[in-house]
DNA sequence: GTCTATATACGGATAGAC
DNA sequence: GTCTATCCGTATATAGAC
């Protein structure tokens, strides 16, 4: 449902390098990026990107320092394609994806579902955008505040078309999808505690929606369950 | 309500340092103690602790690179301070205030509104914790693991027993408590976003509790509201 | 107790061979 | 395209004067 490659992502940013590109042959442009962010994306997500030497990542990519700055001009660079990548992916995927449905309570699942499986086959990505937005400069924290408040606002336009067609309750949007927002995120942020009590991406979706539709949906407007949407029991 | 003296923060580690403490006078220790993790807090909430250098800390804290090595070992040390001291008083600090309240309906408004207020008065310190205990230690990591999980428990606990009551609808506690404490925490994590939007900690705690309710309370079962729980409207 | 000056190492980045 | 060897700045930490 939700498929993202490697591969694809590391072509498209070959293609849109354009003519300061050092590496000539795609093929090997593509395994060895998709290879040195792996290895970043490893390595930051455990101590930090700050704390990443060059030399840790030459070590755990397999290319040699040299090599590296074929593919970046330096570490300030490889933060920004790293965030830039993450960035364009999460935001074309959701739009994508919540395009076609027209009931607000489908698209409402739908939404969430979607950006809750995106964050769990990107993991890294999301984890590393969320952690990493403050070491770069001014103009990355600004996109990446931008994109924090473009995925709220596709919440947020959904819940406000619901609340005008009587199907959810008169509550305040935005602060109903700052909060679905930050459930959201928790999946990709702890995945340590939800691994360890072996929660799966479908039950923490399951239970978000229980748990969103509680407090958005009208009493009598549990809407055509197509997940079957059935209550989330004890543990 | 909630008040965290950083004078006193500082005259505990004092007093708990015991023999190997290079500044004799209390007084002087505490002063400086407060001015260090001031600027420590701020660079590390600014860049990333990783980036902070020993100049920059110098700088901001008035005081030179010799001197700061009179108040801590070593960077590493330092970590451990900032992280030992935010653990220590968020756990003190949620244990006592929930610990009269019998009814668990009460309890959990407490017990949420305690954890925001107490993140408001602390923003620094919590955001620093969060941020920062991937840069720790193995054991430094597994000690902030283990106060999520305790803060957490604190909240399952009241629900757990709300639900044995016939007060709360029967479902899993602790997924509850988990996507209570990822609102919780959105509120210190994401300061710029909801100040940019003039919420007030005040409103964020009533829509919260709403929120909370909505899922949690069983229909009939609306607490007996101390603080007038109203309705949080549109916005 | 706090300062300045400095030892020492490590990190990012590049040059030039292959 | 990739490697090795190296430059050079900056970082942590300390020594020793005041």
């Amino acid at each position: 449902m939700v498929h993202v490659s490697k591969q694809d992502i590391c072509r498209e940013i070959y293609a849109r390098k354009g003519g300061d590109i050092k590496i000539k042959k795609e093929k090997t442009f593509v395994k060895n990026l998709a290879r040195i962010f792996d290895a970043a994306l490893k390595i930051s997500n455990e101590k930090g990107f700050a704390a990443m030497s060059m030399r840790d990542l030459s070590r755990a990519s397999g290319l040699s320092m040299g090599a590296l700055y074929a593919y970046f001009s330096g570490k300030d660079e490889l933060l920004e394609m790293l965030q830039r990548t993450g960035r364009t992916i999460t935001i074309r995927m959701l739009t994508e994806q919540t395009a076609g449905e027209i009931d607000p309570r489908v698209k409402l699942r739908t939404a969430v579902l979607t950006h809750l499986f995106l964050s769990e086959a990107m993991q890294p990505w999301f984890y590393f955008f969320y952690m990493e937005a403050k070491n770069m400069n001014e103009e990355g924290r600004e996109k990446a505040k931008a994109a924090e408040l473009a995925t709220e606002k596709v919440l947020a336009d959904i819940i406000r078309e619901g609340r005008d067609l009587g199907l959810f309750n008169d509550r305040n949007a935005l602060m109903t999808a700052a909060v679905i927002k930050a459930m959201l995120q928790d999946w990709y942020l702890k995945r340590w505690k939800y691994a360890g009590r072996n929660i799966t991406v479908d039950q923490y979706g399951r239970f978000l929606i229980d748990f969103i539709e509680a407090f958005c949906l009208r009493p009598d407007q549990k809407p055509p369950s197509p997940g079957e949407g059935g209550e989330s029991g004890p543990e």
